[in-house]
DNA sequence: GACTAGCGGGG
DNA sequence: GTGTACGCTAGTC
């Protein structure tokens, strides 16, 4: 009988651990797994045997709680301990629970491994087990039956889970709600269907109306049991709505009960910078933790990971807002308010479940990959997960895992950072005819191709130039293939083949999108295996190994810059991984040809792609402002356009909201000047028809409007900015303003200082010609201009050509 | 600059 | 639960 796998843990039965998975078969179901016993190892000082150590490890004695815990058995088994063979004591032990403190005891053998690994997960390993995927029961997989054997069995990559998402709204007359004192008053759910409940008439079609705040509270757990939901989803569930569903329950006397068992709401436990809350039977995901992951690997660009925010950016739509201060005004309000207010609460569920379905294929491939469980991927960081795919990677290759370093020495290894890339920065001017080139994947190819591996390092075996020795002087073995080198060529040799079948499937297939996920998956571990090698709490830190990857990379990229000048190009600019080069008038195809010879001269998988040919360009240099900023490289700043007129902008300020349209506007005419016509003269004519229209009045108000977003409460500002200036005159008039609101202003003629001038846009008048031409268009051409050889007063003379020198 | 403290999301 | 984690930035000197 085929069940697909959810999760893993382990109840207690008789002082012994019994596994208990959580499986899908149509419905979610349990089943059991006793007699896997907890382990760990250790590895006998110099001068011991084997087999001393053994009798000293069967003879440990240690206080567990109230027990008194020493180990059941111990056996000897050959491990590679840093890449050597040796013969490890693997003592066993009667209860997870007695891990703890034997591991302390057995410190005083030898070095003690793989003694902090969650019992559960290590079950999972040990089995060749992961989430998601089909296991062989071996029995008819009745609930609740004992089961002896697990047999993997494909992945269910069809799997679709019942998923809920919810949110409440909360009375908050005092700002923040108080869960003693402020009711919930309604909320929301969505499915393939989606309602409000509450406790006040609505009269909208999707509104119940309950009797009490009680009863919205049971009627939403009622609601959890009669769907039978798999996957309860929430965003940022975890520190507001669970507890405060748990504490106006209490606050009330009324039921709360989430669980599948009906017993239980939910149970939090702070796992780092989060916390985790866990629903009996169901799996329960905060999307505020996958959204902030999204945010650290650069798939979501939004500053604030507010679920209007994620939601806008994803869907490039915005949800329903209401002012939250506001909240129990509406409710207090006339119909209605209370109507605006419940069709919010229902966006809000909606955009949840909306967010769920993007973003959890993703995080589903992840725990495929890393073989751990959906709540324990969600909101992981990226070294967290390469862990734990190489836990799993380092049994397989019977390996033992390093263990994981102290307080102090994460510190020290953070206070140590390495070199990083190579950067060539551009000479600032307008260029044409030009190619970029940039290596496939460069750090991860590097790791590959020169077997960069702690246990690789400092090879003895390889003679002199058979090893590969990085330009730092590291050798590193060519024969033994490392962990890291192996585990990384395996993951990007499966995304090559899963890119190869997309290119055959319709994009909009339901099979296209299940392996773009997993290929996203695997993209993402792959990327994170540098950042990995120097992540100061890595059990794979090696610094020799982080500062080989970066100066080979810098080797690679100044050997192709410089043999791309002896090919008789012009190298333009190169960071890192790519380089960008001048054609010279050359064909296009001399530009292929040397990439084709480049590439016959790297190793391994190494590989110097072309990104595209590009008609022409425009670089500004950006001087390094300190040390600090050279050694992360300079920012790249550069605009292209190809033969189909596509622009590349790179680095430029262009879509800030915090400048004035006038401004971005003008800024992006002078860019597609300087790109489509290759004019300087015809970009600075922009500007000084522009600053003539400012001054003549001609600029339409609306192009004047600032908008910033007020960051905190306005009595908290000490400095009053014009944004604060406008914001209290918006307030004065009468306009909601709370933190996270847009303020739109206007400076004008009115006023001495800034934040006289300030008025919001509302209520403005006219505009200062002087502010905007000095204060917002000026100094954003100017990013671009002054390194086209023109100062500001140069833009100002009006119609006047300026005398400049060539440059 | 160099360093520390505090916050993020939610209503 | 054999366990534990970050990173930015405003504010200060």
């Amino acid at each position: 009988m085929r069940a697909t796998l959810i999760d893993a843990d382990y109840i207690t039965r008789k002082g012994k651990a019994v596994i208990r998975l959580l499986l899908k078969r149509g419905r979610f179901t349990r089943a059991y797994f006793p007699g896997f016993e907890p382990y760990f190892y250790v590895s006998p000082r110099p001068g011991s045997s084997a087999e001393e150590t053994r009798a000293g490890a069967l003879s440990l004695r240690a206080q567990a709680g109230s027990e008194t815990a020493s180990p059941v058995r111990a056996d000897l088994v050959e491990k590679l301990v840093f890449g050597e063979k040796r013969v490890l004591v693997r003592v066993f032990c009667m209860h997870p629970g007695h891990v703890r403190a034997l591991r302390e005891k057995a410190r005083s053998l030898g070095e003690v491994f793989e003694a902090d690994i969650v019992f559960a997960r290590r079950f999972l390993i040990d089995n060749g087990l992961s989430p998601f995927q089909f296991i062989d029961l071996g029995h008819d997989g009745k609930s609740g039956k004992e089961f002896g054997s697990v047999v993997p069995d494909g992945f269910n990559d069809g799997l679709k889970l019942r998923t809920l998402a919810f949110d409440i709204e909360v009375y908050n007359p005092r700002g923040v709600p108080r869960p003693d004192k402020d009711p919930i008053i309604m909320l929301s759910y969505a499915d393939e269907e989606s309602g409000v409940i509450t406790y006040k008439p609505v009269g909208l079609p999707f509104v119940k109306a309950v009797r009490s705040e009680s009863e919205v509270i049971e009627s939403f757990c009622r609601l959890v049991k009669e769907k039978d939901v798999e996957l309860l989803v929430g965003y940022n569930d975890v520190e507001f709505d669970l507890p405060y569903l748990r504490d106006r329950a209490k606050a009330l006397g009324a039921g709360f009960s989430l669980g599948r068992d009906g017993s239980s709401g939910f149970s939090s436990q702070q796992r780092g910078l989060f916390k985790h809350a866990k629903i009996k039977g169901r799996i329960h995901i905060d999307l505020y933790a996958v959204a902030k992951f999204l945010g650290l690997i650069g798939a979501l660009k939004t500053k604030r990971i507010t679920l209007a925010d994620v939601y806008a950016e994803l869907f490039g739509e915005e949800k329903k807002k209401v002012d939250k201060m506001g909240i129990w005004g509406m409710w207090d309000g006339p119909q209605e308010e209370l109507k605006a207010l419940a069709e919010y609460s229902l966006d809000d569920a909606l955009a949840e479940k909306k967010v769920a379905d993007k973003v959890l294929p993703l995080e589903m491939e992840l725990a495929k990959l890393v073989g751990a469980s959906l709540p324990d991927v969600c909101g992981a960081t990226t070294g967290q997960l390469v862990e734990m795919l190489m836990w799993r990677e380092a049994h397989r290759q019977n390996r033992v895992v390093p263990n994981k370093p102290g307080d102090e020495e994460a510190a020290r290894r953070a206070a140590s950072p390495v070199q990083g890339a190579f950067v060539k920065l551009p000479e600032a001017g307008i260029y044409e005819d030009l190619a970029v080139l940039d290596f496939r994947g460069m750090y991860p190819s590097i790791i590959i191709s020169h077997n960069i591996d702690m246990d690789t390092l400092g090879c003895k075996c390889c003679p002199g130039e058979a090893a590969s020795v990085s330009p730092l002087g590291h050798r590193f073995c060519s024969k033994a293939k490392g962990l890291v080198p192996s585990v990384l060529e395996r993951l990007i040799d499966e995304r090559d083949r899963l890119k190869k079948r997309m290119k055959a499937l319709d994009p909009d297939s339901q099979e296209y999108g299940a392996i773009f996920a997993r290929s996203q998956a695997l993209k993402i571990i792959s990327n994170s295996f540098y950042g990995f090698l120097l992540y100061p709490r890595s059990r794979w830190y090696s610094r020799p190994c982080g500062e080989s990857v970066t100066a080979y990379g810098r080797h690679y990229i100044q050997e192709t810059m410089r043999k791309a000048e002896e090919a008789g190009f012009k190298v333009l600019y190169g960071d890192t991984d790519s380089v960008i080069l001048q054609l010279n008038g050359r064909p296009r195809a001399d530009a292929l040809a040397f990439m084709k010879s480049v590439n016959a001269s790297l190793p391994g998988r190494m590989e110097l792609e072309l990104e595209s040919f590009y008609v022409r360009g425009v670089f500004v240099g950006k001087k390094a402002q300190s040390a600090k900023a050279a050694e992360v490289g300079a920012k790249k700043k550069y605009a292209l356009i190809d033969d189909a007129g596509r622009v590349k902008i790179r680095g430029f300020e262009l879509v800030r909201r915090d400048w004035s349209r006038i401004a971005r506007k003008t800024q992006r005419r002078v860019l597609e000047a300087i790109l489509k016509e290759g004019s300087k003269e015809k970009a600075a004519a922009i500007v000084r028809e522009v600053i003539a229209d400012l001054k003549e009045g001609r600029v339409p108000l609306e192009e004047c409007v600032i908008y910033t977003q007020v960051r905190k409460r306005l009595d908290n500002y000490a400095v009053k900015s014009p944004e604060v200036a406008a914001a209290l005159k918006a307030k004065a008039a009468g306009i909601q303003v709370e933190v996270g609101t847009m303020v739109g202003y206007v400076i004008t003629r009115k006023g001495k200082t800034i934040s006289d001038k300030a008025e919001p846009a509302e209520s403005a008048k006219d505009y200062d010609p002087n502010y905007y031409i000095e204060n917002q268009v000026l100094p954003s051409v100017m990013k671009i201009m002054k390194e086209l050889g023109y100062d500001e007063s140069d833009l100002k003379m009006e119609g006047k050509q300026s005398a400049l020198g060539e440059w």
